[in-house]
DNA sequence: CTGAAAGCGCTTACAG
DNA sequence: CTGAAAGCGCTTACAG
């Protein structure tokens, strides 16, 4: 390690030459593949030491044709609700010895295409795509012959998220505490390019109930921001006693607004959020919401992954969970 | 693609064969390191397209020796801070042309001394080590060959907040406002194992000012609860009128406690944070704290990354820098 | 303008 | 128990 002069890395050759063997017992004796004499085994993993060795991990993955690596491509990580998925795809990835490399290509389409694209020529074994402006379709086609599950929207074995049933458990919840006129705040990415769900329930369960609703959903773009100006044109309509919102963003955004009008929730205003990401326990008061069942998507995204790397992959029937509703603080009854 | 069968992944040899030339000119045609006549040329990128043929990523590797990749190591990225600092980590490089991969590795040491090594084997042409369990000394020495960057506590040319100046200013402000009894939540990784340097400062700025202080500074770590429960401990020692803690989540759970014991924030109690998260600004009342400088930092990471990828890599000297204080709502004048 | 050959650093049959 | 050789899929001197 002269400082100075480019110091070649060692290769198992140099480690051979040192020992006194040839390679191939070297990489043997590192694999365990085939038993090598324990005087040996000592010397090379001695020079080992010495010469601080590292087999290159390309001309292995290139042998093996296996990096035992999943990419997991997404915008960024900013956003609470990704970053809690993230972390548990991970975390689940490495309980069966796999490691996430995570890319992340922001909003932009040609840049999700160009990482879907250079992570599928042999860096990863396979991908997960969290990438919104990508479909399912293609990310197959982006990804050749490397398989990837792409979030929420596989076509193989979409776990799908029941927005209707859970939108109807929280109009009823609403309406069992006596609020009549209630606003909704749609979320335009919630089944990524279709109508939020829902709405179409909103709108049935009103008109059941004989309460007119024109007005009363906007959409939103599932940012603090949109909340703000989401509730404010909700109001310039109406003074609705409950709103709920796509999103847990969103509902913050109402806070905000509610805060900057002075009006107080719950005791003037109820709010519902959606996914329960770390602040809604925390906000003040505490948002009822629905918890993101991060575990088990994630479970089901790698589950699927590992099946597609079979070669005689059966996708399973698409699956449909609820996420729990929460009830924190910020439902009152209508007064 | 016939389904069922096994279909080996396209190769510069396949594309040559299908053309009728040679993988060198194959090659060539596709890095425009010589000229090709068009007609070849032409009939080149067709059989590419129609093969769907993707160079493979490590046989590339190989030869050039590097992989325009950089490995970026945190333990998780559901923490506010960490996740904007990668994301704007991973658009800085991609500024000069390289691409960001992340690992996660937890907060576990072994986890994160096996993920440096990894990455160090040929996987990426450098790393920027974020995770707090491992300092600089440390991680030169697990990465070996390839540069590496220790997030802020880099021993070759450390960027360094400049937390006494902070604190100083943040105690002067609190002072000019009528504030007298000011209670202090340090961090605990503020300086990586070294004594959070704002409790030296709080003690100088008491004692010359004629303060007590016994009882007035606890230790949290980083947490919301951490947050509440150093509140919460303080509190029980003296009615302090401010408080401020080592970073914004430990403000949220001083927000957290007040409202569980009836305290308004600002008019009975006075919270100044660090970092400005995002949600810093969106909480109710909004938070006044100190803006982390994440394009600065990551900046500077980068640049110092690829300092140390030059032969005659000469240290800068270090650099300190202060956060600006972004005073929002959360101080009032004492009563 | 194009091709044959060597080599990047490993692993793994094949042979002893 | 150990070694010589082929091969993974590229790129790049070298030669024409």
């Amino acid at each position: 390690m002269t400082p100075g002069i480019m110091t070649r890395k060692t290769t198992i050759i140099d480690v051979a030459k040192a020992v006194g063997v040839s390679p191939s017992t070297v990489s043997h004796a590192i694999s365990g593949k085939r038993e090598i004499s324990t005087p040996v085994k000592q010397r090379i993993f001695e020079k080992i030491r010495e010469l601080d060795y590292r087999p290159n991990f390309f001309a292995q993955a290139m042998k093996n044709n296996s990096t035992r690596l999943i990419g997991i491509v997404a915008d960024e990580c900013r956003n609470p609700g990704s970053a809690l998925l993230i972390d548990t795809l991970s975390a689940e990835l490495s309980r069966f010895s796999y490691e996430a490399v995570i890319g992340l290509a922001g909003l932009g389409l040609d840049a999700g295409r160009e990482m879907l694209r250079r992570f599928s020529t042999g860096l990863v074994d396979g991908i997960i795509n969290l990438l919104p402006q990508i479909d399912s379709n293609e990310a197959e086609l982006l990804c050749g012959a490397v398989p990837v599950v792409t979030h929420l929207r596989d076509t193989a074995a979409p776990l799908r998220l029941d927005y209707e049933a859970m939108t109807r458990e929280l109009l009823e919840y609403l309406w069992s505490m006596g609020h009549r006129r209630i606003g909704y705040i749609a979320s335009r990415t919630r089944r990524y390019g279709l109508p939020d769900p829902s709405i179409a329930v909103y709108t049935r369960f009103m008109e059941s109930h004989h309460q007119s609703h024109a007005g009363l959903v906007v959409e939103g773009q599932d940012s603090i921001e949109t909340g703000m100006t989401g509730a404010e044109a909700i109001f310039r309509k109406e003074r609705v006693s409950a709103i709920f919102t796509g999103n847990d963003q969103m509902a913050f955004g109402v806070y905000r607004w509610a805060y900057e009008n002075k009006l107080s929730i719950p005791e003037e205003l109820s709010v519902i959020g959606f996914d329960d990401v770390p602040q809604a326990a925390t906000i003040i008061p505490p948002l009822t919401t629905f918890r993101f069942p991060a575990g088990e998507v994630a479970a089901h995204a790698v589950r699927l992954l590992l099946a597609k790397q079979q070669k005689n992959f059966q996708p399973e029937k698409s699956r449909s969970i609820k996420m729990q509703m929460i009830i924190r603080n910020s439902v009152a009854p209508k007064s």
